[in-house]
DNA sequence: AATATCAATCGTAATATTGCGATATATATG
DNA sequence: CATATATATCGCAATATTACGATTGATATT
């Protein structure tokens, strides 16, 4: 065990557990809110900006981007990383239809 | 390690965080989308729908409920549990303010 | 060519998550 | 009170995540 059931679940269920995954964590919320901030970010500015270690941020930026969130240009020496926008609206609707299936309190428990 | 370092991130990154983690499993996505759909749902309901354990399903509604994403309410023998409104408008709100911070791709990398 | 700079990857340790069988607990019903 | 029903909790095994030092790789700069 200590493996999702991936199998028994719908696809959008998988996809939309794999983003939010993927958002789940505070260091990779503040990449995505500075990367936004500044319009584009590479990694060593991120290092500074964040308290965490090179090799840690990388990682992260590693995931956003298997996520499809972000995307990286080699720019010389370093790697110019900024928002993926159709991923990012795609998750954005996505999430915006989920939350909107529930309507007020009816005759709860 | 293997610990988050939460210290270094703001409150509202921790929270939204902690919200997003409790969202990002397709069975408690599923549990989620059930429990909006049956208005409320007790827990050998969604077993029967889902085809996981008992004892998973139980755990994955502690999860939810502990994030405070649903409420349950002794009934019977059973409990039944249902969506937290204001949790809920809470988080969704929290989202779209998050996913708004980003405009159009400028001239980015 | 040698060196500096920046980012990715490897390896590792600590901890967290996932799933389930077994058991415990708590409330109905006969 | 004994039994059935429903859920929670415990304990465990398998796997995943988090963080970082050390190293590697790749592009500039001198």
């Amino acid at each position: 065990m200590g493996l999702t059931k991936t199998e028994i679940f719908t696809e959008e269920q998988n996809r939309l557990a794999i983003m939010l995954k993927a958002l789940a964590h505070p260091a990779r919320i503040a990449i995505l809110q500075q990367i936004i901030n500044a319009n584009a970010c590479i990694c060593g500015d991120l290092v500074d900006e964040l308290g965490l270690a090179q090799a840690t941020i990388s990682q992260h930026l590693k995931e956003l981007k298997t996520a499809g969130l972000i995307q990286g240009t080699i720019e010389g020496v370093s790697v110019c990383y900024c928002i993926e926008p159709r991923a990012w609206k795609l998750l954005s609707s996505q999430l915006d239809e989920f939350f909107s299936l529930y309507k007020e309190p009816a005759n709860c428990c």
